[in-house]
Parts: structure tokens; C-alpha cells; sequence
RNA sequence: GCCCAGUUGGCGGAAUUGGUAGACGCGCUGGUCUCAAACACCAGUAGGAAACUGUGCCGGUUCGACUCCGGCACUGGGUACCA
């Protein structure tokens, strides 16, 4: 009853006090208001300044709204998009959804509601989620790819591959039309085109050729084309995805099992762009980790290819098996050649005594799905096919093999082996017991009988005219030789593969494709975009064909055959940088005058999980919109920054299951009885009696002791050895300790809990860093933490957390010190309620922390360094704060530096200030390095090992000074009794240290 | 296995060019205010009684190393038979 009344008083008292202090949510409110009504950060497209492009990668809207970690990279963007326009850019910081997508979908097959409901549903709450934040996005920019003014253009930029071919000539892709007056006036012989090889025809042969075997040529030139490929199939999501979409052999999104399967598909021309793709890459301002990841994805590795005489009777014609290796220089080690199960030659080469062992193989490699494989990589499996191949160079025979561990996909599906220095070939040679030849010595021991030697270094033997050579010498020799002798020719070879373009789902953009005899024709411009139709059911038909199969009304149905495919999730999201640019633009994806002048993103921030997904798919859109002439740049984005994650710090409880040693020990009992009075050990104690501590074991039997009492039975008491841990809401735990009663009401079967704590009744919770989840209990909401702290509070601590890029976990009660500064930066301009700024000269120490200040705000922005940042103002105002200042000399343009990081009171401030026009306006005022000039310091020395501090001198530092040294080293000579040093060493104009 | 990033107090982290390591914040301890508490404010806070020792470990370069070089260990991320 007391403490009620005296909670109230309190609560009264805080009621008054919060009106002197800052009420942070009016504030923001009336600031996010007045934004929004002024369209204060609409950019235009024509300006005298200079232009600055901020992206952000756009979300995919979730139902789950966003958590304390998925602002953080638009907090970091926004500070510098709106730095940048203090600094007199115009800026460009747009900001829209990706908003095709599984999740919808997968709902909608849930529930029977339309993805584009949900997907609405969900962008709502996003926007009201950022919103909340105060970010300076031009809205009027929005871009959603599911709406269809959107993929309109996304539909015609397929439209755009398909008409395209890759020249390698000009080394750009071209107009489909170019090729096509090319076959009509010579042939294909001199087209040299990034596709499958072709058979060569003349001009003659393509005018007989029928429609069909035109269309089926022309497809395999066109960027976009339909071709059988193995594919990774997901049986659960009823779908193809992309290899980036695979991730340990299962589907990215869902986690479901991925099989290989040979299907008709259709898949943009990426490889055709993998030599730029890698050779643009060391001109970006992207970080190392990115760079290196997509130089790793296309996978380029210089070879040459070798031909190995097949030896067979069975063969009427000359058969020759091609390998592709990056050592030729081991030609003469080959003790055998492998090929890939799914090689073409597999079934000519197999000889009448080895029919049925290879069938059996090739139907068990068939079957093993891409999962197994990669559990065990380090399975060998094989089968020798009966026949040999005769060495181009020994005339020797050498046997053929079949192996898994060759991919039909890469090279030439068929590799030489060299067990003595290759460490795969090693392993299936020793498992199979075939020999190995030495032809490498290295430099140091080594013991082939144990491991090959696969290192680029040391001297050939045994190898004919190779012996002696080092093996880069030997490499150029041998490439020479084998070119000459018309054995092979050198050749490059990317790891990168075509991108697999159809998804056999709903929630996606339409292939604007139609089939006439069988012949696929894309749709014309005027007819897009072509919707998305309605159908009755999210899922397959029941013959097996994808969603899109079940619409009834299409604009063409009966009359033509439509494609059924949508597009890829990365299909919206490999180009809306250019659509934010001109995004009301109806006549086309972008207009010139726009592009023009926007070009491409100055600085793009995003995760780093999309460095081989989305970055590389952008890029090959951008180069080809380039090639094609429609936009000025070759790239998407100049510099990039990928944001750290931020983790989850999940809390623990630890559950002991109490039993009655003289009643039934069946489970079933004391979980019966658990249910009703759970037990909860503390962390403190869970460790101690795990470590078998007496005291604490005996703590929790006397616990247990009473507990039993309680409950009225007279017998003795057990623990059960095998203690759970259990998940708990961290929002009803504060600095480790749970809130217990709000324990014992989250959910039912904690009702009766039971707790045994330290001594002071605390509960103290274990705790681990976790991914932010819902499932993990350990979400916090950016909504709640604007609630109780207000937004800026929030992104200055986002910020202070540490450094961009680095993953760091989510530490609620670190707030409350962002929390204070706001507070004490409120009141440096206010005295109770009233505004109290003095318009009276500042001191030259007010000076100091101001100017000081301007530089490291500077620096740290322009190196992203936004944590040290907040810790540079938290310095500022402690320092302002005891100086007493309320200058408006200070106070003025400290309103404006701090207002990228915390918009909302810095508008408040400067509107107290009495400017009538928001603080964006304003300019970033420049550091004056004259009052940063020490007026008096110590000089460090460093003398016999030790530092001691020298003197105080009373001067301030110029040039001249720096010139009047001499003087110090005067000093020097007298406090060392006129010993001469040999050397003084001066840093920063500091002795830092004297060598006698 | 390979590639990339990292390892600093009780915790998050700072040190920008090789120049007084631990800024700033959290937490903790003590004090002021209060009947009491919360808030707020003030002081202290790497370890050690001290000499000294301290930036994952071993060694090197330097007058001087968290920073540069060589080797190792561990943590996180990416990748996976790419010939």
C-alpha cells in the first residue's frame, strides 16, 4: 500500500520532470510529419550540384516485420546520404521491396490467401516500421517488383536478352538481327559467339533450314535460352533454383532436399560475361572478402586441352577422349583417365566384360543426390570400363575409368590422372591400386607413398624432353608442344554456369513468352506487361505443371500456348537501382535524361550473403543494358559496404525435473509433477553443481527439500541428473537477472515455478549469441525500442554498437548511456523548459571540443567509422556540458553535425534556434585547424628505457616552431647534463625519444 | 581441404600515418540526495602491495610494435571433388 503511494508520487515527480526533459516522442512525431508534408528529401533529376546516389538493398517484405537488426545498414546509409546533402550533394536515397518471393507463396498455398494481400500487408507494417526510424528516403521513388508497372520492365528486359547475342568479336552482346543477316549472307563459320558448339552452316543451308531448326539455332546464340540442362530440382518447393539458391545440397529458402534432374529450361547467358565480370571486379570499391567470393564463383582457371586416342575395336571411326587440365607439365605421370559418368563416351568405350559394372555405377552415381555426395566427398567410387587410351606422348596404354568425381558440367567432362600430384586422383588411384609415376621432385621430403605432391614448384624427371625443367618452364614448353603436334590447345575454362532463369512457381514475374509450333516467341512491347493471371490454387497442377498452368482467362489462352515459368527471385532485383532513378517513368524502364545523370550507385549498402547471388547477377544486367546502349555505365554500384548482422543474445532458464524416489519412476510421473511445480536452477548454480561443487549441490536439495514439503509429501527427494535449457523471452530479462513473476505468467506450465537463486533472490539466466529469431525467444523490435528510447536514441546506438561491418550481438541495456547524452545534449541548449543559448563570443576551449569535434565527425564519416563517431559527440557535450556553454557559436553548428545521426532533435534544436527551414539545409561546417593548436603539452622522452614526461612548454605550434626544434633540443642537452645525444627522435613535433 | 575476416579489461569496443594502449559507453564499487528506493550527480574501475607485467601464442624488424614481417593456435563467414 505504501510503496503503491510512494510509486505514485514518483511517478508524478518523473511526470513533471519529463516535461523539462526531452519528450522525444512528439518531437519525432511533429518532425516526421513536417518530412513527409515537405517532401524535404524529394531529389530531382536536373540540379546544379553534384549528384550522390545512396542504395540500400531493398527488403524482402516478411510477415515477421523487421527486428533491432535489419535497420542497420539503412541507418548507416541514411547518416550519409544526409551528411552528403550537408555537404551540398544532390542525393538520391530511394528505398522499395522486393516483393516477389517463396514465403508469400507458401502462404498462400497455407491459407488460400493471394501472395499479393500478404505481400501488401507486410509492406505496410515495413513502411510503418521505417517510418518510425526517420529515414530520408524519397519516397515518391518507391519500387515494388511486383507491381506490374514494375516488372513491365522487367519482362521487357528478358524481352531484351532473348533479342541479344554475345559477340565475342566486339566482345559485347549485339541485336539478335545482326547474327540473323549474318547467317543469311555467309553462314555462321566466321561468328565467333558465346554459345554451345554449333555445327557450321552456310548461308545456303540456312535459308533451307525450316522455322524450327532456325528457331532452335537462334536460341543457341540468345542471352535468354531454352535448353535441356541438369537442374537442381526441389521436389518439396516444386521448383528449379539456381546454384546460388543451394546451399549444402539443400534449398536456401525452406531448407528441403535438392536433387540433379534433367529438364527444359530457361537460363540466361551469364557465362558469356564472366571474363568482364572478373576483370571489373579489381576496379570497384567493394570490400576484399566480396571481390574475392565472386572471383571464386567464376572460377576462371587457365588450362589446355589434351586429346587421348581411344583404343577399341568396337569404334569404326577414330574416337579421341579430350581432357582439360592446368598441368600439362604432368603429362608424363598419367596412369590413367577418367571420365565423368555422364560423359558421351561412356557407352561406345565399355567394353562386353565391363557392361553390366558400369550400368550399375553409372545408375548408382544417377541416383545419389547432390546431398549425399557432399557428405561424403571422401567416398571413392568408380568402375574400370575395359578399355585404354593410348598417351599421346609414350604411345603407352593407359586405362579408362568412370568417377563420380569428375563433373560432366565442367571442362570437358573427362580428366587425366595424375595420382603422384594430385592429391584426387592420388586417392582414387591408391583406393583402385593403380600405379604412380613421379615426375615432380620436390624440394623438400617427401613420402609419395603417403600423399601426392600437388605444389606449382620443383624439377621434372622422367619426363622425356621435360626432364630438368622447372615446372613453370615445363608448362610453356609442353603447351607448345601439344599445340604443335595439333594434340590440344590451350584453353580457359569458368566455373561460373549459365543462370537457370525459369522458377515453376506462382509469385513470380511471367516469362513474356508464347509457343507457336512449338517455336517460343517473346511477347511485343505494347503487350506488357503481361500479368500475373489469376488462378484458383497456389500449387502444381495435377499433371505436374507449375501454378500458372491453372489460369483460366489469360489474354491468350487457347490461342497460343504461354509459357508457364515465372522468373527468379533476382530477376526485379538485377536492376531497380536504375528503376529508383526515373521510377514513374511509363514509356520506358528508365529515360535517358535521368540515367544520364544519376549514372550509378556512389555508395551501396547490403549484406554480404548476396556477394554471389544478386551482386554478380546485377552486374551482368548492367553490362548488358550497357552493351545494348540503353544506360552510360559498365557497373552497378562504385562502392560497397556490406553491414555486419546483428546477433540475437538468447536467456536461459535451466529446468531440474524434481521425482519421488518411493513412488513410480515412470517418466510420465515427474514430468506430470514438473508440470506442476517446475524447478529452475540459476546459471550460477547450474555450472557449479555440473562441476560437482558440494555446498551447491546441497543448496539445491534443501531447495528441493522445501519445495517437496510444500507440496506435502513426507518422503525423500531426488534430482534428476539431466537438466534442460530453455528459451526465454529476453525482454522479460534485464541485465541477466528474469523478472520472475512475468516468468511465471509467460506461459502456464511455468505458473507454479519454482526458483532457486543467489543469495540475494536474484535469477540469474545464461546467455548465448545467437541468429535473431522468433523461435529463439531473443528478438527485440526496432518499434519497441523507439517506444521507450525514441528513434534517434536508437540509431545513435545502432551506430555506437561497433563498427559497420562486423557482426555484433544486441545488447538492450547498453541504451541507457545513448539515452543520458541525449539528455545532456538537450539541456546544453536549455535551462529547465525554456531555450537558453547566450549569443556571446565562444572561449578558445569552446572552440577546441567544437572544432575538434568537426574534424573527427568528418573522418569518421567519410570512413564509415559511424561507432566512433557517437563516442566523438558522447566527448563533445560531456566536454560542452563543464564548460557550462551555451554559446550559439557552439551550439549552432554542433545542431547540425549531429543531425545525419540524430535528425529529430536536431531539427527540434534548430528550430529552437530560431531558423525557420529544417537543419538539411543547412551547410556541414568546416573544422578550422587554428583553435585544434595546443597551447601548452608534454614532451614524452623516452630515455634508458624509460618514459618520463619532460617538460611543459608554454607555446603553440606553427611552422616556425616545428623549425625552432633546436630550442627543444637545447632542453634536451641541459636535462641530460649536457651530454649530446646521437639521436633525438621527433614525432609530431614531440621528442618521443633521445639515443645516447 | 581451400579462400576471406578476426582474436585488446567483467562486457561492447577505441587507438585515423609505427609514437603516453584501454578513448566512449555498459556493468561494478564507494559517496551525495532520500524515511527508503529509483532517477540524477560526484569519485574510482586492466592486473599487481610494489618493482613491474600486460593487445591469442612463439620469434623477428625498429630508439619504439595492438599496428610491419615469418611461423603457430583458436573463433566466425564463404566455398566445396572445378582437374
Amino acid at each position: 500500500m505504501l510503496t503503491a503511494k510512494l510509486f505514485q508520487i514518483s511517478y508524478l515527480r518523473n511526470l513533471i520532470f519529463d516535461k523539462m526533459e526531452y519528450n522525444f516522442r512528439e518531437v519525432e512525431k511533429n518532425w516526421q510529419a513536417y518530412w513527409a508534408k515537405h517532401k524535404t528529401f524529394k531529389a530531382e533529376n536536373t540540379s546544379a550540384k553534384h549528384k550522390y546516389f545512396v542504395l540500400d538493398m531493398f527488403p524482402y517484405p516478411s510477415g515477421a516485420g523487421l527486428h533491432v537488426g535489419h535497420p542497420l545498414g539503412y541507418i548507416a546509409s541514411d547518416i550519409f546520404a544526409r551528411y552528403k546533402r550537408l555537404k551540398g550533394f544532390n542525393v538520391l536515397h530511394p528505398m522499395g521491396y522486393d516483393s516477389f518471393g517463396l514465403p508469400a507463396e507458401q502462404y498462400a498455398i497455407q491459407t488460400g490467401q493471394h501472395p499479393r494481400i500478404t505481400t501488401e500487408n507486410n509492406i505496410a507494417r515495413y513502411r510503418e516500421q521505417l517510418d518510425k526510424i526517420g529515414f530520408s528516403f524519397d519516397w515518391d521513388r518507391e519500387v515494388r517488383t511486383s507491381d506490374p508497372q514494375y516488372y513491365k520492365w522487367t519482362q521487357w528486359i528478358f524481352i531484351q536478352l532473348f533479342n541479344s547475342w554475345y559477340n565475342k568479336q566486339s566482345n559485347k552482346a549485339e541485336q539478335i538481327e545482326t547474327l540473323f543477316s549474318e547467317f543469311e549472307a555467309r553462314g555462321n563459320a566466321s561468328v565467333i559467339a558465346a554459345c554451345e558448339e554449333t555445327k557450321i552452316f552456310t548461308n545456303a543451308d540456312w535459308t533451307a533450314f525450316s522455322d524450327k531448326e532456325k528457331s532452335d539455332i537462334l536460341l543457341n546464340y540468345r542471352l535468354a535460352f531454352l535448353s535441356d540442362t541438369m537442374v537442381n530440382w526441389c521436389p518439396q518447393l516444386g521448383t528449379v533454383l539456381a546454384n546460388e539458391e543451394v546451399k549444402e545440397g539443400v534449398s536456401e529458402r525452406g531448407g528441403y532436399p535438392v536433387e540433379r534432374k534433367l529438364m527444359k529450361q530457361w537460363s540466361l547467358r551469364i557465362t558469356a560475361y564472366a571474363d568482364r565480370l572478373l576483370t571489373d571486379i579489381d576496379a570497384l570499391d567493394w570490400t576484399d572478402s566480396i571481390k574475392e567470393a565472386q572471383r571464386n564463383w567464376i572460377g576462371k582457371s587457365e588450362g589446355t586441352s589434351i586429346k587421348f586416342k581411344v583404343e577399341s575395336e568396337k569404334l569404326e571411326e577414330e574416337s579421341f577422349i579430350e581432357v582439360f587440365t592446368t598441368r600439362p607439365d604432368t603429362i608424363f605421370g598419367v596412369s590413367f583417365v577418367t571420365l565423368a559418368p555422364e560423359h558421351d563416351l561412356v557407352k561406345q568405350v565399355t567394353t562386353a566384360d565391363q557392361k553390366s559394372a558400369v550400368e550399375e555405377y553409372i545408375t548408382f552415381a544417377k541416383n545419389r543426390s547432390e546431398r549425399e555426395r557432399m557428405a561424403d566427398v571422401k567416398k571413392i567410387t568408380g568402375v574400370f570400363t575395359g578399355s585404354y587410351a593410348t598417351h599421346p606422348f609414350t604411345g603407352k596404354q593407359v586405362p579408362i575409368w568412370i568417377g563420380d568425381y569428375v563433373l560432366a558440367g565442367y571442362g570437358t567432362g573427362a580428366v587425366m590422372a595424375v595420382p603422384a600430384h594430385d592429391s584426387r586422383d592420388f586417392a582414387f588411384a591408391n583406393h583402385f591400386g593403380i600405379d604412380k609415376k613421379v615426375i615432380i621432385l620436390p624440394a623438400v621430403d617427401w613420402d609419395f607413398a603417403d600423399k601426392s605432391y600437388d605444389e606449382k614448384e620443383g624439377k621434372l624427371v622422367n619426363s622425356d624432353f621435360l626432364d630438368g625443367l622447372e615446372v613453370k618452364a615445363a608448362i610453356k614448353k609442353i603447351i607448345a608442344v601439344i599445340e604443335e603436334r595439333g594434340l590440344g590447345k590451350g584453353k580457359t575454362n569458368f566455373r561460373l554456369r549459365d543462370a537457370i532463369f525459369g522458377r515453376q512457381r506462382y509469385w513470380g514475374e511471367p516469362i513474356p513468352v508464347y509457343y507457336k509450333n512449338d517455336i517460343p516467341y517473346v511477347l511485343n512491347e505494347q503487350e506488357l506487361p503481361l500479368l500475373l493471371p489469376e488462378v484458383d490454387k497456389y500449387l502444381p497442377t495435377e499433371t505436374g505443371e507449375p501454378p500458372l498452368a491453372r489460369a483460366k482467362d489469360w489474354k491468350y489462352k487457347g490461342e497460343f500456348e504461354y509459357e508457364y515459368s515465372t522468373m527468379p527471385g533476382w530477376a526485379g532485383s538485377s536492376w531497380y537501382f536504375l528503376r529508383y532513378m526515373d521510377a514513374n517513368n511509363d514509356k520506358a524502364f528508365v529515360s535517358k535524361n535521368a540515367v544520364d545523370y544519376w549514372q550509378n550507385v556512389d555508395l551501396y549498402i547490403g549484406g554480404s550473403e548476396h556477394a554471389t547471388g544478386h551482386l554478380l547477377y546485377i552486374r551482368f544486367w548492367t553490362k548488358f543494358l550497357n552493351d545494348l546502349g540503353f544506360i552510360p555505365v559498365t557497373e552497378p554500384a562504385k562502392k560497397l559496404i556490406n553491414q555486419g548482422m546483428i546477433q540475437g543474445v538468447s536467456a536461459f532458464v535451466y529446468r531440474a525435473f524434481v521425482f519421488f524416489p518411493d513412488e513410480d519412476k515412470e517418466k510420465e510421473n515427474y514430468i506430470d509433477y514438473y508440470r506442476k511445480n517446475p524447478v529452475f536452477i540459476s546459471k550460477k548454480i547450474f555450472e557449479l553443481s555440473i562441476n560437482g561443487d558440494e555446498s551447491a549441490k546441497n543448496k539445491i536439495f534443501s531447495a528441493l527439500q522445501k519445495i517437496h514439503k510444500e507440496a506435502g509429501f513426507d518422503s525423500g527427494i531426488g534430482l534428476f541428473q539431466e537438466k534442460t535449457a530453455i528459451h526465454v523471452d529476453v525482454n522479460i530479462v534485464k541485465n541477466d537477472v528474469l523478472d520472475q513473476s512475468a516468468f511465471k505468467n509467460w506461459r502456464e506450465e511455468y505458473k507454479d515455478a519454482v526458483f532457486i537463486t543467489e543469495e540475494n533472490g536474484d535469477y540469474i539466466c545464461g546467455s548465448e549469441v545467437e541468429k535473431m529469431s522468433k523461435s529463439k525467444w531473443n528478438v527485440v523490435s526496432p518499434d519497441l525500442m523507439v517506444e521507450q528510447y525514441g528513434a534517434d536514441c536508437l540509431r545513435l546506438y545502432e551506430m555506437f554498437l561497433g563498427p559497420l561491418e562486423q557482426s555484433k550481438p544486441w545488447n538492450t541495456s547498453g541504451i541507457s548511456g545513448v539515452s543520458n547524452f541525449m539528455r545532456k545534449l538537450w539541456r546544453l541548449y536549455h535551462n529547465g523548459d525554456a531555450v537558453n543559448i547566450s549569443d556571446e563570443p565562444a572561449t578558445r576551449p569552446e572552440l577546441k571540443t567544437l572544432h575538434k569535434t568537426i574534424k573527427k565527425i568528418t573522418e569518421d564519416i567519410e570512413r564509415f567509422s559511424f561507432n566512433t563517431s557517437v563516442s566523438n559527440f558522447m566527448i563533445c557535450v560531456n566536454e560542452l556540458t563543464e564548460f557550462k556553454c551555451n554559446k550559439r557559436e557552439i551550439l549552432e553548428p554542433l545542431a547540425i553535425i549531429i543531425s545525419p545521426y540524430a535528425p529529430h532533435i536536431a531539427e527540434e534544436l534548430w528550430n529552437r534556434l530560431g531558423h525557420n527551414e529544417s537543419v538539411t539545409y543547412a551547410e556541414f561546417p568546416i573544422c578550422k585547424e587554428e583553435y585544434l593548436v595546443e597551447s601548452s603539452f608534454n614532451y614524452p622522452v623516452s630515455f634508458n628505457g624509460k618514459t618520463r614526461f619532460f617538460q611543459e612548454y608554454d607555446r603553440s605550434l606553427s611552422k616556425e616552431d616545428v623549425e625552432k626544434e633546436v630550442l627543444t633540443l637545447d632542453q634536451t642537452h641541459k636535462y641530460l647534463e649536457g651530454k649530446t645525444p646521437k639521436k633525438v627522435i621527433v614525432v609530431h613535433n614531440k621528442i618521443v625519444n633521445i639515443v645516447m
